[in-house]
DNA sequence: TTTGTTAATGCAACTAAGTTGTATTAAATT
DNA sequence: AATTTAATACAACTTAGTTGCATTAACAAA
């Protein structure tokens, strides 16, 4: 179930999504919030928006998780699926809006793709 | 650095790789071998045969991670990268030999990608 | 504005994947 | 057979994430 309760903790969360429009990993916002809320509670206020299509997961190297605002997502419609970028200097993660084209597979039902691509970010480049 | 001593544990991981020709999660070869080959030692095998360019790793949804040979790689050539394609119903992990465009990002420097697509594999789809 | 309901929180304890340190063992060399 | 040291087993640890439960605070209703 998604959020019901416009709490606290949701809104701190939110804030840091609406301040930097960017992915954050879950570690970051744990310990970002480690003096304002518990480390389960980030855990349950992410899953909960990832429901409402507010935010989306993903992994990122090392397998840990990210979120990232959605864009048009809502409790019922999940379509915010799209590869992301990883700067292997600075570590941030960018959502991005190409679409990665995968090849027929002959006797497989495609479902769908994670994609994480790696190299230096803008910022980096410089 | 990689394996200098041809050792039970090598020869069993080996043979386990040999015997299916397949990606292997490190999990399922800790299991099954807890009682021939310790954790540690498992893991570090693994680690010893990607140094070699006799393995290669990659991660799995749920960021566990995977095992498989290579085709063409040594300790000092390690080229094999592809994609690889998670069976959502069974499990199972098969290397692609296709290969994935990736758009070019304005400003970026892409040096790499890993891609998992996920669906119903070959044996699934009947 | 008080009161009642229960979603949400904090906390502690837990799980699971993977890592580290170290004494011991067993390959490979002499 | 003796020597060397790569590799192993074991225990202890780390880190990301989860679970159970008593307590708290949104928020609606009285
Ligand atoms: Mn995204
Ligand atoms: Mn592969
Ligand atoms: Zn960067
Ligand atoms: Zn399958």
């Amino acid at each position: 179930m998604g959020v019901v309760r416009k709490t606290q903790s949701v809104n701190l969360v939110l804030n840091a999504f609406k301040a930097e429009n960017k992915a954050i990993s879950v570690i970051d916002l744990v310990d970002r919030f480690s003096d304002k809320i518990n480390k389960t509670t980030v855990y349950r206020v992410l899953d909960r928006l990832e429901d409402d299509g507010v935010l989306h997961s993903f992994l990122g190297v090392n397998g840990i998780k990210w979120y990232a605002p959605c864009k048009d997502c809502s409790e019922h419609k999940h379509t915010d699926v799209h590869p992301h970028f990883q700067c292997t200097d600075c570590g941030k993660i960018d959502c991005l809006n190409v679409d990665i084209i995968i090849p027929k597979l002959p006797n497989r039902e495609v479902a769908g793709a994670q994609v994480l691509i790696q190299g230096k970010c803008e910022a980096c480049c410089n």
